[in-house]
DNA sequence: CCAGACGTTGTT
DNA sequence: GTCTGG
DNA sequence: CCAGACGTTGTT
DNA sequence: GTCTGG
């Protein structure tokens, strides 16, 4: 699954991977943890051709609901079931977006119960792109309020390089995949198909200091490498 | 008809 | 907004 | 995802 | 144990 991720990539690097026109200039992030505001791709509304980047709440609050905090726990959506949960269908359908990031975590149960954080990355920490889905909320009554706009990343079965660690991740696009995900006429078939698990072998594991656990603070020091406190095995299978 | 849910993960 | 359950 | 809170009344 | 907030 994906429940925290990174982006340090630096900005004129990204302007020239995700082809964008513009972008603000962003800080390094080590620590971008759910409900905080995540950097967006998506395409124009009036040009589908063209890309550009919005800063959106991670964690989606769908057109409907009566309460923000729906969306803290929308962070993730399954690939298997986003065309129709109620949640996103809407934002599958017509609201699709890249959520880049250079690492992500997942966190090893260890012995003691403590939980230590593992950071996936790619080959020289390049960036990637994660399928999202975006959707737009105003409180109800209130025509005054700026809309929300918020995202969510979608998960998929994890590959055989993160299965050691858990059983789902972000479906990672590759660039191939990019412009059929951002157009908004791309059809549901074609979409779907899209959101399969990474090729193996193109995930690093580094074992990351505790410090990432809180969601707080947010600089380099939380992804500072450190030994494994106990070697990462295969979950045992459950007995039958 | 109205009321209430609408989600994922991990753990048991 | 739309579906499910009562 | 993980960490941290989880409550009310009355008083300042 | 479970929910909320970041």
């Amino acid at each position: 699954m994906c429940g925290r991720f990174a982006l340090r990539t630096p900005t004129l690097q990204m302007l020239e991977i995700f082809n964008l026109v513009e972008m603000p200039a962003l800080a390094p992030r080590y620590n971008i943890a759910p409900t905080q505001l995540v950097i967006c791709i998506r395409s124009v509304a009036e040009d589908p051709k063209s890309r550009e980047v919005v800063q959106m709440k991670w964690g989606l609050i769908p057109f409907w609901a009566k309460d923000i905090a729906i969306g803290n726990q929308m962070i993730n959506a399954r690939a298997e079931t986003v065309a129709e949960k109620p949640a996103f269908r809407a934002a599958f359908a017509k609201r699709r977006c890249l959520i880049p990031a250079d690492g992500f975590l997942e966190w090893q149960k260890l012995s003691t119960g403590k939980k230590q954080p593992w950071l996936m990355e790619m080959a020289e920490q390049q960036p990637f792109a994660m399928a999202g889905l975006w959707e737009y909320w105003t409180p109800k009554g209130d025509s005054t309020a700026k809309p929300v706009v918020s995202c969510s990343i979608i998960t998929t079965s994890a590959n055989e390089d993160m299965s050691v660690l858990h059983d789902r991740m972000p479906v990672i696009l590759p660039i191939e995949a990019w412009a059929t995900w951002l157009s908004p006429t791309a059809n549901a078939t074609q979409c779907t198909a899209l959101l399969k698990s990474l090729e193996n072998g193109q995930l690093t594991k580094t074992c990351v200091s505790t410090k990432v656990n809180r969601p707080f603070p947010d600089n380099a020091q939380c992804l500072q490498p450190v030994d494994p406190p106990e070697p990462l095995t295969k979950p045992m299978a459950e007995e039958g």
